[in-house]
Order: structure tokens, then sequence, then C-alpha cells
DNA sequence: AGTGTCCAAGTGATCTAACCAATTCCACCA
DNA sequence: TGGTGGAATTGGTTAGATCACTTGGACACT
């Protein structure tokens, strides 16, 4: 017996209810990509519950890139592209406190494969973008060598983006940034920012450009890991002087 | 002159940024797993806004699992564990029937890198743990193949654990998650799970786990790669049917 | 002392009723 | 024709109140 007191006692939030709703009728195909939802008033009137509540629902899908809510206008699903959707991705794992040696090692696992993929799905247009990031390096270490981090960075995250993997994407993003702010904490860079250290990073760069231009995806790699073991060198003398 | 209209008209809507407020403060272990946040009425007056606005907040917070809200009883942050926090991805998965194709393809770059670090690194008491999979995935497959998924994740999740690269580690373990919850969306559950099918899966696990053993790190990266694309050859055939 | 009951305080969940601010669109005028 | 101003629409935010759940301590009973 005592088969009358199975089930939940707790019966899901209103505000939860609303965003599985919503979410339903997505999946259904219900309400596609650019699709305009009642206002906030009239859905609220509709599921007789007050505005407030309507809002959370909405504020949460928000949050996950589902819904955009323009001020003034409405509110509309967004295109729901991969690339969105996982946009907060890197939660999983930036909420914690790394060494930057962790990530440098990530990014020696992560990046050679990421390049790998870019050597065989880069285009013209991609090789360009990659191009013109290495014109403006040359150009930066001659003018403000101090800029390079911003430059390094994004022949980097240009990279992964190519290599036509949004999650791989999201993951380099996320460990780049992480970069950025460990290297703030660290001082690093002072030391890396040397005239001579720019100018070999730039070589490096030029090199893997090379392998990606062959679409030799195994030179590529190889090519990124060296340039990215380099970068640990540089970071472990800037972290004992 | 004009400098008077320089700056951003745009400003981040007040709970964007209470919630970008709070992530930072558990990127800086100001907050962390299990710790309790101010009550929303207290949270309100210390940062100057209503009520309102700090629970659609909470409640994004909330959806993403970061934390959770107990009626009556306080905001608390969730343990953060990989796991919890990709729960809400798998819309990609639903939405976009390529999706679990770039999932695999992450994972490929991913985990052979992250195993050849376990092999360097492994100690005996984690090669025990993994034996421990291994036997218990034998049982299953006696019993239960429909469990298996559940015990191929645990595998995946420890050897990620064993990199040491904690990074390494919460990556895979999203990953390794999102997979199952992608093939649940796309019914490759009967096809996956088939008994003959679950123990070509263990027979790979197990030569992983010897390559580890061996401290092999060439040979666990080279086992775990080839694994992984068996895997995508399961669910591509899995897809088409 | 141990134990169970009950109540009050604390806290999240929801509602109501405004007003502010950005966008949209149409009537009006030049 | 075309711009221009303002009203209507709609999201953004606030304030205050009430409901519902949890917690812990006071109290009575054993």
């Amino acid at each position: 017996m005592n088969e009358q007191f199975r089930g939940t006692v707790h019966r899901e939030a209103i505000s939860d209810q609303i965003t599985d709703r919503v979410l339903s009728l997505i999946r259904e195909q219900q309400l596609r990509p650019g699709d305009r939802l009642p206002p906030e008033r009239e859905l609220a009137s509709l599921m007789g519950v007050s505005r407030a509540t309507v809002r959370e629902a909405l504020r949460s899908l928000a949050m996950m890139n589902v819904i955009e809510l323009r001020h003034g206008s409405g509110t509309y699903i967004t295109s729901l592209e991969p690339q969105l959707l996982v946009e907060n991705f890197d939660l999983v794992f930036s909420l914690n406190d790394n060494s930057f040696l962790e990530l440098i090692e990530a990014r020696q696992v992560i990046e050679p494969g990421a390049t790998a993929l870019a050597a065989k799905r880069i285009t013209d247009e991609g090789i360009a973008v990659l191009d013109d990031v290495i014109v403006r390096s040359w150009h930066c270490l001659k003018t403000q060598p101090g800029d390079f981090p911003q430059l390094d960075i994004e022949f980097h995250a240009k990279t992964a983006e190519f290599s036509g993997n949004v999650l791989l994407m999201r993951i380099m993003q996320g460990l780049t940034q992480m970069s950025i702010a460990s290297s703030h904490r660290t001082a690093v860079d002072e030391g890396a920012v040397s005239a001579a250290r720019v100018e070999r990073a730039i070589l490096m760069h030029e090199g893997i450009l090379d392998a990606l231009k062959a679409r030799d995806a195994d030179l590529a790699s190889q090519r990124m890991l060296k340039h990215l073991l380099a970068v640990e060198d540089t970071l472990r003398g800037a972290q004992t002087e």
C-alpha cells in the first residue's frame, strides 16, 4: 500500500511552465525563427498570470538566446542557429579558477585539432581574413608592440572559427578570454610583448597560415602545437622572472 | 568638440548586469558551490534596484543551473558540475539534425589529447577506478544492456578526470553528457544499445585502459580516437536508418 | 532529558498597478 | 512628396502587498 502518497508534491514553478511551453511550441515548429510573440501583457492575460511572472520566463529564454526582447518593438524568436544557442557554453568550464599553465595545456590539446579541421574547410575568404590579421600584426610590431596580444587572440579565434565547428569555436573563445584575464592578473604582458617575441609569434602565425593555404592539415596542426609550446615557454619564463 | 556625445547609448539591461555580477563573483571564488546568496529583498536594496529586476536575473541563472532557488529557504550556488550546467544545451540538438555530428567531432579533437595526458598522470587508484567501470560494464551487458550509456559516460568522464587538467575535464565531461542527451533526441538509443554494439564499446574501453596501464600516451590517444570514430559511425548509421 | 506540536520569522513566488523609455506608425503639414 | 510630430504600442523598471514554503525555537507533554 502507501501508493496513495506517490507523486511529486511540488509542482513546477509557473514561470518554468511558461518557458517549457514556449520551448515546446518552438520544437513543434509552431514558433519559427523571426516570429513575434504576443506582447507581455497579452501573454499574461492569456495564461492567467501576472506580467512579472511572464517576464521572468521570457528573460530566461532570452538568456539562452532562444528569444530576443526588443524594447518598444516586441519579443521575437531568434535565428536559433547553433552558434547562438551554444553561446554560453563557456560557463561549463570558465566558472573555476584556473592557472594559465592549465589553460595553455588545454589549448595545446584543442587548437591543433581545430586547426587541422580548418585546413580542410577554410575558404579563400577565410584565408584573406587571416592574411589581413598578419598584415596588421607586422604593422603593429613597428608601431605599438604592446597592442599585439589583441591581434594574437584574433588570429587564434579566427582560426578556430574556420574549423567550422561551433562548439570548438566557443570553447576556444572561452579559453582565450580566460587567457586574457589570467595574463592581466599575473602581469605577464610586459615580458610577452617584447619586440623579439612578437616577431617570433608573427612568424609562427605565418607558418600556420601557409599550411592552411596549402590545405595541409597535418602540417598546420603540427605548427600550431609548436607555436603553443613556444607560448608556454614564454609564459613559464615570465612566471619565474 | 562633440566629445560630450561619446559613449554607448544602450547600456546593458539591469538584470543582465546582475547576472554578470553574480557570475564574476563565482569566477573570483567569492561565491562557491553550496553558498547561499543574500535574500532577494536585501540584494535589491544593496544594488539599488527593484526586487522584480533582481528576480529576473536570479531566474535566468537558475535556468542555467548556476543557482538554485529554494522556496522558503534561500538562493544557493549549485554544485556547478559540468553535467548539470550543460542540461539546457540539448535544445541545439533537437533543432538541428547535424549538431550531434559537430559534437562528436569536438570530442574527437579533445578526448584523444586528454587521454594522452591521462596516460602520463594516472595513478594506480585511477586505474582501479576504470577497471571497476569495465567490470560493471560487462555485468551490465549481461543484465541491463539498456543502462550501458550511463557507464559509457562514466568511463569517459573518469578518463577526463585523470587527465589532471580541470579545464579539459570539465569540457570533456560536458561534451560527453551532451552526447547522451543528443542521442536520446535522435532516437539512436535503440540502435546504439544493441548487445553487439555494447560489447564492441566495452572492448574498446578495455583497449584504452590497457594503454593507460602501460602509460603509453600515443597508444591510448590513438585508441580513444578510433573508439570515437566508431561511435560516429554508429550515430551516422542510426541517423539514416 | 527527550519528544512532539505549534507558531512566528524569514524568504521565495506571485500579483497588482503604476510609470518610464524605446519603437512604430500614421495623421498632418509644408 | 516628404518630413515631422505625436499618439499608440510594447518592453523596462519600480513599489508595495499578499501568498506559500522552510526553518528554528518556544512550549507543553511525557
